[in-house]
DNA sequence: AATGAATGAGACTTCATTCAT
DNA sequence: CATGAATGAAGTCTCATTCAT
């Protein structure tokens, strides 16, 4: 109303602005928006507003906002499993990966919550967005290349059997799943979560009972 | 309009004369249409079309579509734990009442994958509208007992240690966000997923090696 | 500002309205405005509210301004020929169907400018937008075979040589092109044009001189 | 920026270190441009792109959109009518100097198709751009007289009767919109719609029939 | 109970124009 | 002179919702 706003800004170029910057000013600004409200839960608006600029000086950058969700995809993937590749060769054996891999999943996590929560709820987004799913294809060749070598080397180690291999892939891409989709907001739940997984894997969590024909069903 | 329509029915889809059927219908489409496209995704029109009525109809039905989407998730909730509680009723320890419930995860989305699509997609749009949250509150509070009720028997009979029951809820929800949200639109990797679970938690998918200096780094 | 506004409508339903009604007057409407602005100089908007609609509401009579754009065209083609074949059937020789139908254009014109000035702007419309010409293709094989028809009659009565056709079709199309660009916003002098090109096909306009040395330039 | 500028001359376009030269490079540039997509169908950012500059830079040489579109204009009435008269000055007879300047409208369509196209097009412009028409005024001035002098001299030699000049005029200015308009961007059919028309006005293309009872409607 | 025309808010996108550098 | 980041207005289109019939 008054002529006075809080961030009038001019019309013409701004003052030292570098278009890079800029750039990753807004691609950090839509992992975290799109990790909070998915595709459809934000606007151009919105992200421009949150970058600091006007929906339309988005095109300057993106060709649009589908572009724009691919592109803090391909970031994100790079981001984690750039991490993730550290992690893995800091050791040697199956379980020993998959710890550090955890680990890691973890310290990203606490660092930048974004780069989970988007990389959770990427799934379904791709998964009712015909668009982004032709644009990233298969895509997970990264993710699905990586875990076929850390179970490789446990098949070497001994630590897995050959014929339980696809058990134990799934098994991995399931609690990575489930850490990403399920608990990356509340970083407590997130941590015991990782802790309950290390147990499982070392036996120490859950103790069947021998079969004892009194506590069977009868 | 016709006085015929007493003692012989037209054929064709006969019309809803019954109002509860029609939301029975509305509410089956609506949880098929949701799960499959999101809650964007869908309109009010596909809704009612695939319904057999037109969008103004609707509302005769449901106050809103936000409405109708709290409707369709409490109608899955329900049915989801109607046949865990029974699953899980049949079975006496921990481990078996989990596998019981896994199968019958199994079992139903088979059955019917729309539910556990739906139940996978719900938590990105919860996230995203703040009504969603406030209709449906902390929620999960069904499962939460629920799970609590089948670690307190694993407290019971022995197999989970007291300090440990925190940790098996988390891996327990953890696995089950990680099957709806991770394989369920993909029946082999559903059952591989179930599998893996099973196998792990009786220790027979990963082997950790003993402490071998000579395989660690050095 | 006030709360009064000139036409507040309701917001549901409209008392009595015709659906087919509607949408002879969006056609009419859409006709006009583009025969007066051209495509690009008519917004959905502008049509809405000539058609004392929002814009949103067109969308329930088309699928987008293209496709309105195109109907206007075929609707047009439509009325001009039907037209154009009566007054061209009247007649038995080439020249007295052409004079037919040049003021059968001339009263078309006179009752309705904006259906001469839509086909005259059309195919500066067609020409830059690649859409348009998508939807409508070559399309003008209707005028093609209307004018064909007419210069066979023409070398059958012996009016025009075989050899010539060729040259009289493109006389022909040239002096519609002419009359529809050209004048069609002016009546009287489009009233001068019907009239010079009879008087010119009649050899009354301009009388060649004999070659004439003295005339010649040296 | 480099100091070996004074001697050797880059490959490659050189920059127009001319303003002029610049200016005449747009103008060019936009009237090809302009002939081939219209008004809206170009942005600043093509022009400047193919005039070698950023579209800020534009302005330095244009005060607008709208400036240079009349700019152009101006510039195509100047280059057409120069030529056209000097057709015309080269005939002593009405019919003559008709030909003589249709037979200059067909090289310069040749020569240059982009002036016939946009002078072809540049009427649905005027037409929906009132600034365009302002800034223009009746604009046909130059090509009014011109036409005027013609027929002035058809009268002179007798080739046209006093009482049909207007006629005459209304006749030449339809031929030219037809060919400017309709065929411009056909080489062949240009060619033969000149053709056509210096037949008719020789008599040569269609032979009225002599009132023969016989072939008349009964 | 149902229809479907209509609204109105808001989404994505484009682009002429400005202006600090 | 030139760049190019940025604005802001406008355009096309979608859709939940309303309501006379």
């Amino acid at each position: 109303m008054s002529t006075a706003e809080v961030s009038t800004r001019r019309r013409g170029r701004p003052r030292a602005t570098d278009s890079a910057e800029t750039r990753r000013t807004i691609l950090d600004v839509a992992r975290r928006l799109f990790a909070e409200r998915g595709y459809g839960g934000v606007t151009n608006k919105d992200l421009a507003a949150e970058a600091g600029l006007t929906s339309g000086a988005l095109y300057h950058y993106v060709e649009s906002k589908l572009d724009l969700y691919c592109a803090v995809y391909e970031d994100m993937q790079e981001k984690i499993y750039e991490r993730f590749q550290k992690a893995e060769a800091s050791e040697q054996t199956f379980i020993g990966k998959l710890e550090a891999v955890l680990e890691e999943a973890h310290d990203l996590n606490h660092e930048d919550p974004s780069l989970a929560r988007f990389a959770g709820i990427f799934r379904s987004v791709a998964l009712r967005h015909p668009d982004v799913r032709k644009r990233l294809g298969p895509s997970n060749s990264v993710g699905d290349r990586f875990f076929l070598n850390m179970v490789e080397c446990g098949i070497r180690t001994g630590e897995i059997a050959v014929e339980d291999q696809d058990l134990v892939r799934e098994f991995v891409m399931l609690i990575l799943v489930g850490l990403t989709e399920g608990v990356s907001e509340d970083p407590p739940r997130h941590r015991r979560a990782v802790d309950s997984i290390i147990a499982v894997l070392h036996n120490r969590l859950v103790r069947p009972l021998p079969p004892d024909p009194s506590t069977r069903r009868l």
